[in-house]
DNA sequence: AATATATCCGACAAAATTTATCGGATATAA
DNA sequence: TTATATCCGATAAATTTTGTCGGATATATT
């Protein structure tokens, strides 16, 4: 309950990295991998859709492999969190409502409470809190 | 990502249940089950372990049920969510080291600070907020 | 005492989500 | 041309969450 999943881990591991070398330097996904002891292709999943988003940079060929692209200041993690894995939330109510309670739930707006203060917390974190 | 587990919602649900109720009024986990469209045997288990746990307590036999045994004001929410579903925390690493990347993981101790930011945030709030 | 209604509880099964693998395509530096 | 890298959809395995089943125990009511 209340966990990130790997790919989010797997996806700041990558970030902090690639920004603990000099500017321009490109990480491949092997390399990381080796590294950190993650395997290879969901590794390779996830900085592909980094890619697509714009955090990082991917460079084809050989001695290829990715870099940073974005201000890792400029990204919030909830921002970050939605990028890498979707939308956020205490309960899926918040965002799809499919809920055999919906309709008597005596509990969704304490819950989205709580919600809101566990969504602004992550809001004032940028990534690179994390990865600095 | 980041969610409660239903366990956790429908306990919160019956707790709210009760305290809508006359004290010492009495709530049957049909009763509960029913009028929030919970499956019924895995309501009845939450509701026996949270009777374990002491917040609430169970009479036996016809016209039985539940009704509220503790304080809920005083009872944080990561004591109330590691009473009905275990220990708390982003990542198992903090109470369950058995990670293929503990030896090299470079996030640990920026996720560890984001981590205890969250459970602060859920350490100040008590489950008397979500049931009122 | 018998009965009906409730909790109690372990074992099991299904479903959903997360995590990982496979196979083959495309891009490009050497 | 070749080797090394990213790219990407489909699928499989593992884990976690959610739900079911069967039968036991407790007790108010009749």
């Amino acid at each position: 309950m209340l966990k990130l999943t790997r790919k989010v881990e797997y996806a700041l591991i990558s970030l902090r990295h690639m920004q603990g070398k000099s500017t321009n330097s490109i990480s491949s996904t092997k390399e990381i991998a080796n590294h950190y002891n993650i395997p290879v292709e969901i590794l390779a999943k996830t900085l592909q859709h980094m890619a697509k988003e714009n955090i990082i940079e991917a460079i084809n060929g050989p001695r290829g492999g990715y870099r940073i692209k974005a201000k890792l200041n400029k990204i919030n993690l909830v921002e970050f969190f939605e990028k890498v894995e979707g939308p956020l939330g205490l309960s899926d109510c918040f965002y799809d409502a499919n809920c055999m309670q919906i309709e008597f739930c005596n509990i969704r707006s304490p819950i989205e409470r709580i919600n809101n203060s566990m969504i602004n917390m992550f809001r004032n974190m940028s990534v690179q809190d994390i990865t600095n």
